[in-house]
DNA sequence: TTGAAAGCGCTAACAT
DNA sequence: ATGTTAGCGCTTTCAA
């Protein structure tokens, strides 16, 4: 991206001048319900009931009042309006990075299902810092909104959360769950996802499948100790989206009766706090190219996330194996482009959109005075076949030599 | 996308129960400055000014009332607030789609400048919809936002923004420009940006460079016009994107004394008002395949944006031609899988997110009190050389030949 | 059905 | 440096 855009700027020509210069913007007081009662020739209660839709109003003032308005170019003052009702109509989004094309559409999902309630919605980027997530989650309960849905930056930062949810704010968690929060959640079923991926794979006849996923420090220590013991506790909805693809592996591959290959298993740290896209993504082509040599090299790649896909998809252009015929590639999320790139990729497709309708719909819910118990509703995915899966190589020698 | 998400709740286990049951949420009335105040011991103008910051408290009280604060729990009210001081420290954007990475990119770009500053982002999507537009701007209004970006939908509605700045709230146009609005303009300098691409393609060798490009029927009109008179009026910062692509790739043919081809300028109207992503890229595949056939067949095709880039690369990857050996490809706008992609994409950057850095920046300097003339800052793009252009066929062989 | 008046929670004069 | 008081623009009792 250009850092420098070397702007040039046009003092002389603005946007442009059709109209003749028109009057200085008079920079009159805003009209106020009391200017439009003064002009109509009726209280400021009456007014307010006519333009609010409120209590009883005659025809007669109904139609004086809304005739002022308009000649005043009267516009009510939510604000003034939300100190009384105690409802802002607004909703906070709390996204890690809306950038990312996944916040980008449940964002979408969000918007379209508030709009259609007349509800606004004010954005936050928490970077995945749970310290910029405790500022946006004070500061949308200072602009007074009526509910925030949030992809939480930590499984164990509960305390922001709760004090909202006592001061009756609700809180809607969608992607990812915060432990020990009685709070609606709303994501998809990962574990699920990445089981049925990796035995979608197993199927096809891979024996060395190798699975590309970035995880935080303490999300590694939690994968050991689950594959521990898989039956000390439930995982679904417990763990975060990473942790679960990753376990979803594990399973696969133990329930097919297949060793876990130590090597082909690239889901450790990610150095420091480099968290964003570009960095990860470049991490993703270095852990592709680890699994692609050796006598143990894998015939098929599992990439966890948007960001991961890329990585592996770089690699593997840079490298000299083609695939589906050397090297199978099944991506996590159906992006736009995926479609677009030589194979076209085979994906597990999130319901995306469907995520951030379904948290605002729960969301909604709560602020129209929903009192039921929270729930956590976990959506399925979608197994979309396309050209980057098939057979692995020795399969294939096998069935050419058959002929 | 998954349309029917299936999903499967879980009624019985919520998000976690590590903790005890806490007690049942409170809910008692959110404390006030007033409590605040009792519990310090001292006014109310002075608990106001301790915690608001403003105006003279000695250390003792503003202890003292911290204190209280603190162990009351006490959040301001930014609504309050805002009635008296007239600033709600929010403002709003109105984008087409949110969807579109260039848009998420840009509002990143808003959204980091304004968190700077402490003001908030409430995010609206207009769908290039006029009337969606007028009704985003007038919900925003009422919300007392202290200004509005916008990507315009249509280049002659004037009226709710001009209104929008009687009433003193600032606008600043992104993107795209609106026609005898006298209000700040941020966009790219696409004439410029589209001329330099086909120069570049020109300079390869190219002789037969197809455009393909969406455009609204008004639009078709005015690039006639315009090219029907060239000097009649300066083209910068007063057409759609859209238009001054188009007349960029004209002005360098021209300037190369190149024939325009007109099968191979792909500029019409698409259906209806399908204007969404995966259409247009739809329709662009469409005509994709009409300019790679016959006598005249295309050796460089230039895509005018994102969508028009999806299109191209499907319609040839599903072709028998290879790019960059049969076809260059040259793309509007630097995505994210422009590297992924076979063979790399080159591409006309923007710089998206100065974009909307710059946007907020001038909004932000309007609602502080700059008066100045409203400014029309033109931003340049830059060529990113990669692998997806070269010279034509016919070079290539005679270059061949004479070894 | 209408109107008068009391606030919502805070800041801004003003006086002390 | 602190307190008193009058609103910001609207909705909401409560009487009439």
């Amino acid at each position: 991206m250009a850092k420098q855009p070397d702007a040039r700027s046009q003092p002389t020509q603005p946007a442009g001048a059709t109209e003749p210069a028109a009057q200085p913007p008079a920079r009159t007081r805003r009209p106020t319900i009391q200017d439009v009662a003064r002009q109509a020739g009726v209280s400021v209660a009456a007014t307010g009931r006519a333009l609010g839709g409120y209590g009883y109003v005659s025809e007669e003032v109904r139609s004086r009042v809304n005739a002022a308005a308009a000649e005043l170019g009267y516009r009510p003052n939510a604000l003034a309006r939300s100190m009384i009702t105690g409802r802002s109509h607004t909703i906070g989004f709390v996204a890690s990075d809306i950038e990312n094309p996944f916040f980008a559409r449940m964002l979408r999902g969000i918007s379209d299902t508030a709009r259609a309630q007349q509800v606004g919605v004010i954005l936050t980027n928490s970077d995945e810092d749970v310290e910029r997530e405790r500022a946006a989650v004070q500061t949308l309960l200072e602009k007074r909104v009526d509910g925030i849905i949030v992809a939480p930056a930590d499984i164990a930062a509960t305390e922001h959360f709760q004090s909202a949810m006592d001061e009756g704010t609700p809180i809607v968690l969608v992607d990812r769950p915060v432990r020990g929060l009685a709070a609606d959640l709303v994501m998809t079923d990962n574990l699920k996802a990445a089981e049925a991926a990796v035995e979608y794979l197993i199927n096809l006849g891979h024996e060395r499948i190798a699975i590309i996923a970035s995880q935080r420090p303490e999300s590694q220590q939690e994968i050991e100790r689950r594959l521990a013991d898989w039956t000390s506790a439930p995982v679904d909805g417990l763990v975060r989206p990473g942790v679960a693809r990753v376990l979803g592996y594990y399973r696969a591959l133990i329930a097919a009766n297949q060793p876990v290959r130590p090597r082909l298993v690239r889901t450790t740290t990610i150095p420091s706090r480099v968290r964003s896209g570009p960095y990860r993504a470049e991490w993703a082509a270095t852990q592709t190219l680890a699994v692609l040599d050796g006598p143990e090299r894998a015939t098929a790649i599992f990439a966890a996330d948007n960001d991961m896909t890329l990585g592996v998809m770089t690699a593997i252009r840079n490298s000299e194996l083609r695939a589906p015929e050397d090297i199978s590639i099944l991506a996590f999320d159906d992006l736009d482009w995926a479609t677009v790139v030589q194979p076209p990729l085979s994906v597990v497709a999130q319901p995306v959109y469907e995520l951030g309708t379904i948290a605002a719909q729960r969301l909604l819910a709560r602020i129209g005075g929903d009192e039921s118990e929270p729930r956590a509703v976990l959506l399925n995915t979608r197994l979309i076949e396309r050209a980057s899966t098939a057979p692995p190589p020795s399969r294939l020698r096998r069935a050419r030599r058959a002929r």
